[in-house]
DNA sequence: TATTGTTATACTCTATAACTATA
DNA sequence: TATAGTTATAGAGTATAACAATA
Protein backbone atom coordinates (compact mmCIF):
# COMPACT_ATOMS: atom_id res chain seq x y z
CA UNK A 1 0.00 0.00 0.00
CA UNK A 2 1.58 3.01 -1.18
CA UNK A 3 1.12 5.67 1.61
CA UNK A 4 3.32 8.35 0.43
CA UNK A 5 0.71 10.54 -1.14
CA UNK A 6 0.17 14.23 -0.85
CA UNK A 7 -2.88 13.82 1.68
CA UNK A 8 -0.41 11.43 3.57
CA UNK A 9 2.38 13.85 3.69
CA UNK A 10 0.35 17.05 4.65
CA UNK A 11 -0.68 14.97 7.58
CA UNK A 12 2.32 13.67 8.56
CA UNK A 13 3.94 17.49 8.30
CA UNK A 14 1.03 18.39 10.87
CA UNK A 15 1.86 15.45 13.31
CA UNK A 16 5.40 16.56 12.82
CA UNK A 17 4.67 20.11 13.75
CA UNK A 18 2.48 19.34 16.67
CA UNK A 19 5.43 17.35 18.30
CA UNK A 20 7.91 19.72 18.06
CA UNK A 21 5.53 22.40 20.52
CA UNK A 22 4.86 19.45 22.75
CA UNK A 23 8.15 19.02 22.55
CA UNK A 24 9.28 22.70 23.29
CA UNK A 25 6.69 23.23 25.85
CA UNK A 26 8.36 19.65 27.77
CA UNK A 27 12.04 21.55 27.19
CA UNK A 28 10.57 24.65 28.69
CA UNK A 29 8.95 23.22 31.88
CA UNK A 30 11.81 20.93 32.72
CA UNK A 31 14.49 24.06 32.50
CA UNK A 32 11.80 26.66 33.72
CA UNK A 33 10.89 24.67 37.17
CA UNK A 34 14.69 24.05 37.60
CA UNK A 35 15.45 27.92 37.18
CA UNK A 36 12.32 28.88 39.26
CA UNK A 37 13.36 26.62 41.99
CA UNK A 38 16.82 27.89 42.51
CA UNK A 39 16.10 31.28 42.31
CA UNK A 40 13.74 30.71 44.56
CA UNK A 41 15.92 28.91 47.01
CA UNK A 42 19.13 30.79 46.64
CA UNK A 43 18.26 34.29 46.22
CA UNK A 44 14.85 34.33 47.34
CA UNK A 45 13.32 35.77 44.07
CA UNK A 46 11.25 34.76 41.04
CA UNK A 47 11.49 34.62 37.62
CA UNK A 48 10.26 37.64 36.41
CA UNK A 49 11.68 39.74 39.05
CA UNK A 50 14.56 38.48 37.32
CA UNK A 51 13.51 38.89 33.95
CA UNK A 52 12.65 42.59 34.63
CA UNK A 53 16.45 42.84 36.01
CA UNK A 54 17.72 41.61 33.14
CA UNK A 55 16.11 43.65 30.91
CA UNK A 56 17.26 46.77 33.05
CA UNK A 57 20.90 45.29 33.17
CA UNK A 58 20.87 45.75 29.29
CA UNK A 59 19.56 49.08 29.46
CA UNK A 60 21.60 50.53 31.81
CA UNK A 61 19.83 54.23 30.69
CA UNK A 62 16.91 53.12 31.83
CA UNK A 63 13.57 52.04 30.28
CA UNK A 64 10.00 53.12 30.86
CA UNK A 65 6.98 51.09 32.52
CA UNK A 66 5.76 50.90 28.80
CA UNK A 67 8.74 49.43 27.01
CA UNK A 68 9.42 46.71 30.00
CA UNK A 69 5.52 45.99 29.29
CA UNK A 70 5.98 45.34 25.87
CA UNK A 71 9.33 43.27 26.76
CA UNK A 72 8.59 41.24 29.20
CA UNK A 73 5.01 40.58 27.10
CA UNK A 74 2.93 41.49 30.33
CA UNK A 75 0.15 44.08 31.25
CA UNK A 76 1.49 47.16 32.94
CA UNK A 77 -0.24 46.31 36.17
CA UNK A 78 1.83 43.21 36.53
CA UNK A 79 5.60 46.09 36.17
CA UNK A 80 4.00 48.12 38.38
CA UNK A 81 3.88 45.50 40.68
CA UNK A 82 7.28 43.95 40.48
CA UNK A 83 8.96 47.39 39.84
CA UNK A 84 7.17 48.18 43.87
CA UNK A 85 8.58 45.61 45.07
CA UNK A 86 12.34 46.16 43.63
CA UNK A 87 12.33 49.30 44.29
CA UNK A 88 11.29 48.89 48.28
CA UNK A 89 14.21 46.73 48.39
CA UNK A 90 16.49 49.00 46.65
CA UNK A 91 17.32 47.50 43.74
CA UNK A 92 15.76 49.69 41.07
CA UNK A 93 15.33 53.68 41.19
CA UNK A 94 12.05 55.56 39.43
CA UNK A 95 13.75 58.64 37.94
CA UNK A 96 11.11 61.26 36.82
CA UNK A 97 10.97 62.02 32.81
CA UNK A 98 11.79 65.15 32.62
CA UNK A 99 10.14 65.60 28.65
CA UNK A 100 7.07 63.61 30.17
CA UNK A 101 5.85 64.26 33.71
CA UNK A 102 3.34 61.02 33.41
CA UNK A 103 6.70 58.98 32.83
CA UNK A 104 9.31 57.38 34.17
CA UNK A 105 12.59 55.76 33.82
CA UNK A 106 13.36 52.73 35.40
CA UNK A 107 16.64 51.58 36.44
CA UNK A 108 18.95 49.10 38.42
CA UNK A 109 20.81 51.21 41.37
CA UNK A 110 24.36 50.02 42.13
CA UNK A 111 23.14 47.12 44.45
CA UNK A 112 20.50 46.13 41.78
CA UNK A 113 23.36 45.76 39.84
CA UNK A 114 25.43 44.17 42.41
CA UNK A 115 22.45 41.42 42.92
CA UNK A 116 22.21 41.23 39.33
CA UNK A 117 25.54 40.12 38.83
CA UNK A 118 25.62 37.19 41.28
CA UNK A 119 22.15 36.05 40.28
CA UNK A 120 23.03 35.82 36.60
CA UNK A 121 26.47 34.28 36.95
CA UNK A 122 24.38 31.49 39.03
CA UNK A 123 21.71 31.70 36.37
CA UNK A 124 24.27 30.86 33.82
CA UNK A 125 25.85 28.11 35.41
CA UNK A 126 22.45 26.57 35.81
CA UNK A 127 21.30 26.65 32.16
CA UNK A 128 25.21 25.79 31.20
CA UNK A 129 24.62 22.67 33.36
CA UNK A 130 21.13 21.94 31.88
CA UNK A 131 22.40 22.28 28.39
CA UNK A 132 25.80 20.34 28.68
CA UNK A 133 24.46 17.24 26.87
CA UNK A 134 24.64 19.17 23.45
CA UNK A 135 27.37 20.02 21.33
CA UNK A 136 28.90 23.01 20.76
CA UNK A 137 27.21 22.83 16.65
CA UNK A 138 24.08 21.74 18.14
CA UNK A 139 24.03 24.70 20.38
CA UNK A 140 24.40 27.09 17.34
CA UNK A 141 21.77 24.95 15.36
CA UNK A 142 19.25 25.59 18.05
CA UNK A 143 20.03 29.23 18.07
CA UNK A 144 19.64 29.90 14.52
CA UNK A 145 16.41 27.66 14.19
CA UNK A 146 14.78 28.94 17.87
CA UNK A 147 15.41 32.15 15.58
CA UNK A 148 13.30 31.49 12.72
CA UNK A 149 10.14 30.08 15.14
CA UNK A 150 10.54 33.12 16.82
CA UNK A 151 9.83 35.09 13.64
CA UNK A 152 7.42 32.66 12.19
CA UNK A 153 5.38 32.70 15.68
CA UNK A 154 5.58 36.32 15.64
CA UNK A 155 4.22 36.85 12.33
CA UNK A 156 1.19 35.01 13.21
CA UNK A 157 0.78 36.60 16.66
CA UNK A 158 0.60 40.32 14.95
CA UNK B 1 44.47 41.79 21.97
CA UNK B 2 44.15 38.08 21.23
CA UNK B 3 40.27 37.47 22.71
CA UNK B 4 40.54 33.66 21.69
CA UNK B 5 41.82 31.83 24.78
CA UNK B 6 40.25 29.37 26.59
CA UNK B 7 38.92 31.46 29.13
CA UNK B 8 37.01 33.50 26.07
CA UNK B 9 36.20 30.92 24.35
CA UNK B 10 34.29 29.22 27.60
CA UNK B 11 32.67 32.29 28.50
CA UNK B 12 31.26 32.82 24.53
CA UNK B 13 29.98 28.74 25.34
CA UNK B 14 28.25 30.27 27.91
CA UNK B 15 26.50 32.64 26.66
CA UNK B 16 25.15 30.55 23.92
CA UNK B 17 24.03 28.40 26.20
CA UNK B 18 21.62 31.35 27.83
CA UNK B 19 21.04 32.46 24.64
CA UNK B 20 19.03 29.84 23.78
CA UNK B 21 17.47 29.46 26.91
CA UNK B 22 16.31 32.78 27.04
CA UNK B 23 14.93 31.82 23.06
CA UNK B 24 13.18 28.96 23.95
CA UNK B 25 11.38 30.31 26.49
CA UNK B 26 10.41 33.42 24.67
CA UNK B 27 9.23 31.11 21.88
CA UNK B 28 7.23 28.64 24.14
CA UNK B 29 5.52 31.86 25.53
CA UNK B 30 4.71 33.38 21.92
CA UNK B 31 3.10 29.60 21.07
CA UNK B 32 1.75 29.27 24.76
CA UNK B 33 -0.54 32.40 24.64
CA UNK B 34 -1.71 31.78 21.32
CA UNK B 35 -3.01 28.33 22.03
CA UNK B 36 -4.33 29.35 25.82
CA UNK B 37 -5.86 32.49 23.91
CA UNK B 38 -7.65 30.12 21.53
CA UNK B 39 -8.76 27.15 23.60
CA UNK B 40 -10.33 29.95 25.96
CA UNK B 41 -12.10 31.57 23.27
CA UNK B 42 -12.77 28.91 20.91
CA UNK B 43 -13.63 25.52 23.49
CA UNK B 44 -13.43 27.40 26.97
CA UNK B 45 -11.31 25.61 28.25
CA UNK B 46 -7.10 25.57 29.95
CA UNK B 47 -3.95 24.17 28.45
CA UNK B 48 -3.90 21.57 31.39
CA UNK B 49 -7.10 20.45 30.71
CA UNK B 50 -6.51 19.87 27.09
CA UNK B 51 -2.99 18.26 28.30
CA UNK B 52 -4.45 15.76 30.16
CA UNK B 53 -7.21 15.03 27.55
CA UNK B 54 -4.11 14.73 25.46
CA UNK B 55 -2.48 12.29 27.53
CA UNK B 56 -5.70 10.00 28.05
CA UNK B 57 -5.99 9.85 24.41
CA UNK B 58 -2.62 8.40 23.87
CA UNK B 59 -3.53 5.75 26.94
CA UNK B 60 -7.11 4.25 25.95
CA UNK B 61 -6.64 1.52 28.71
CA UNK B 62 -6.91 4.52 31.05
CA UNK B 63 -4.37 5.68 33.28
CA UNK B 64 -3.66 6.05 37.12
CA UNK B 65 -4.16 9.45 38.60
CA UNK B 66 -0.17 8.82 40.06
CA UNK B 67 0.79 8.14 36.54
CA UNK B 68 -1.21 11.57 35.25
CA UNK B 69 0.63 13.45 37.83
CA UNK B 70 3.94 12.59 36.50
CA UNK B 71 3.25 12.53 32.59
CA UNK B 72 1.70 16.30 33.49
CA UNK B 73 4.88 17.37 35.93
CA UNK B 74 2.33 18.58 38.34
CA UNK B 75 1.50 17.12 41.96
CA UNK B 76 -1.74 15.32 42.46
CA UNK B 77 -3.92 17.79 44.35
CA UNK B 78 -4.19 19.68 40.54
CA UNK B 79 -4.93 16.26 38.79
CA UNK B 80 -7.74 15.76 41.55
CA UNK B 81 -9.14 19.18 40.93
CA UNK B 82 -8.79 18.93 36.86
CA UNK B 83 -10.09 15.35 36.58
CA UNK B 84 -13.59 16.44 38.68
CA UNK B 85 -14.18 19.35 36.13
CA UNK B 86 -13.77 17.22 32.92
CA UNK B 87 -15.88 14.20 35.12
CA UNK B 88 -18.84 16.58 36.06
CA UNK B 89 -18.57 17.36 32.45
CA UNK B 90 -19.06 13.92 31.53
CA UNK B 91 -15.40 13.86 29.55
CA UNK B 92 -13.93 11.90 31.68
CA UNK B 93 -14.50 8.51 33.67
CA UNK B 94 -13.00 7.48 37.24
CA UNK B 95 -13.11 3.44 36.94
CA UNK B 96 -12.54 1.65 40.05
CA UNK B 97 -9.31 -0.81 39.74
CA UNK B 98 -9.76 -3.86 41.01
CA UNK B 99 -6.32 -4.91 42.09
CA UNK B 100 -5.92 -2.19 44.11
CA UNK B 101 -8.89 -0.53 46.10
CA UNK B 102 -6.96 2.64 46.34
CA UNK B 103 -7.01 3.55 42.93
CA UNK B 104 -8.29 4.50 39.90
CA UNK B 105 -8.22 3.99 36.31
CA UNK B 106 -9.17 7.58 34.36
CA UNK B 107 -10.43 6.92 30.99
CA UNK B 108 -12.15 9.41 28.50
CA UNK B 109 -15.56 8.65 27.78
CA UNK B 110 -17.15 8.51 24.23
CA UNK B 111 -17.97 12.37 24.71
CA UNK B 112 -14.32 12.84 26.31
CA UNK B 113 -13.30 11.30 22.97
CA UNK B 114 -15.31 13.27 20.61
CA UNK B 115 -14.18 16.72 22.06
CA UNK B 116 -11.08 16.12 22.45
CA UNK B 117 -10.85 15.03 18.40
CA UNK B 118 -12.33 18.51 17.82
CA UNK B 119 -9.98 20.60 19.65
CA UNK B 120 -6.95 18.83 18.97
CA UNK B 121 -7.73 19.48 15.19
CA UNK B 122 -8.40 22.55 15.68
CA UNK B 123 -4.96 23.23 18.10
CA UNK B 124 -2.90 21.19 15.07
CA UNK B 125 -4.03 23.71 12.75
CA UNK B 126 -2.63 26.63 15.06
CA UNK B 127 0.54 25.05 15.43
CA UNK B 128 0.55 23.82 12.09
CA UNK B 129 0.25 28.10 10.99
CA UNK B 130 2.95 29.34 13.84
CA UNK B 131 5.42 26.98 12.38
CA UNK B 132 4.74 27.73 8.89
CA UNK B 133 8.02 29.56 8.54
CA UNK B 134 10.45 26.63 8.72
CA UNK B 135 10.99 24.30 5.84
CA UNK B 136 10.27 20.79 6.32
CA UNK B 137 14.05 19.90 6.85
CA UNK B 138 14.37 22.65 9.34
CA UNK B 139 11.35 21.08 11.28
CA UNK B 140 13.19 17.54 11.56
CA UNK B 141 16.24 19.09 12.43
CA UNK B 142 14.27 21.22 15.36
CA UNK B 143 12.91 18.18 17.12
CA UNK B 144 15.53 16.09 16.63
CA UNK B 145 17.49 19.09 18.49
CA UNK B 146 14.79 19.33 20.65
CA UNK B 147 14.81 15.80 21.57
CA UNK B 148 18.41 15.74 22.89
CA UNK B 149 17.74 19.02 25.28
CA UNK B 150 15.02 17.45 26.69
CA UNK B 151 17.19 14.28 27.47
CA UNK B 152 20.18 16.62 28.79
CA UNK B 153 17.50 18.47 31.20
CA UNK B 154 15.79 15.69 32.29
CA UNK B 155 19.41 14.18 33.43
CA UNK B 156 20.50 17.24 35.80
CA UNK B 157 16.61 17.52 36.62
CA UNK B 158 17.27 13.87 38.28
C1' DT C 1 4.86 1.83 57.36
C1' DA C 2 4.24 3.13 52.65
C1' DT C 3 1.27 4.41 48.95
C1' DT C 4 -3.05 6.30 46.46
C1' DG C 5 -5.74 9.80 46.15
C1' DT C 6 -8.33 13.94 48.32
C1' DT C 7 -8.89 18.24 50.74
C1' DA C 8 -7.61 22.73 52.21
C1' DT C 9 -4.89 26.46 51.55
C1' DA C 10 -1.64 29.87 49.96
C1' DC C 11 1.27 31.96 46.66
C1' DT C 12 2.84 33.24 41.96
C1' DC C 13 1.61 34.90 37.63
C1' DT C 14 -1.31 37.12 34.59
C1' DA C 15 -5.25 39.83 32.49
C1' DT C 16 -8.99 43.23 32.70
C1' DA C 17 -11.00 47.39 33.78
C1' DA C 18 -11.63 51.61 36.24
C1' DC C 19 -8.96 55.38 37.72
C1' DT C 20 -5.54 59.68 38.09
C1' DA C 21 -2.50 62.75 36.11
C1' DT C 22 -0.46 64.64 32.24
C1' DA C 23 -0.01 65.35 27.13
C1' DT D 1 -9.11 62.77 23.46
C1' DA D 2 -5.10 59.86 24.08
C1' DT D 3 -1.29 58.15 26.77
C1' DA D 4 1.62 56.74 31.14
C1' DG D 5 1.15 54.59 34.99
C1' DT D 6 -1.57 52.83 39.17
C1' DT D 7 -5.01 50.30 41.72
C1' DA D 8 -8.19 46.65 42.56
C1' DT D 9 -9.64 42.36 41.56
C1' DA D 10 -10.37 37.83 39.60
C1' DG D 11 -8.88 33.65 37.75
C1' DA D 12 -5.40 30.13 36.20
C1' DG D 13 -1.84 27.34 37.67
C1' DT D 14 0.91 25.34 40.96
C1' DA D 15 2.96 23.52 45.45
C1' DT D 16 2.68 22.02 50.25
C1' DA D 17 0.90 19.59 53.94
C1' DA D 18 -2.48 17.15 56.59
C1' DC D 19 -5.66 13.55 55.94
C1' DA D 20 -8.39 8.94 54.82
C1' DA D 21 -8.34 4.48 53.00
C1' DT D 22 -5.92 0.65 51.49
C1' DA D 23 -1.60 -2.05 50.67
Amino acid sequence: MLRTDRETIARSDDHRALRIWLRLLTCTQLIEKQVRGRLREQFSTTLPRFDLMAQLERHPEGLKMNALSRLLMVTGGNVTAIVDQLESEGLVERLEEPADRRAFRIRLTRAGERSFGEMARAHEEWVVDLLAGLSRREHEELLKLLAKLKASAMEVGS
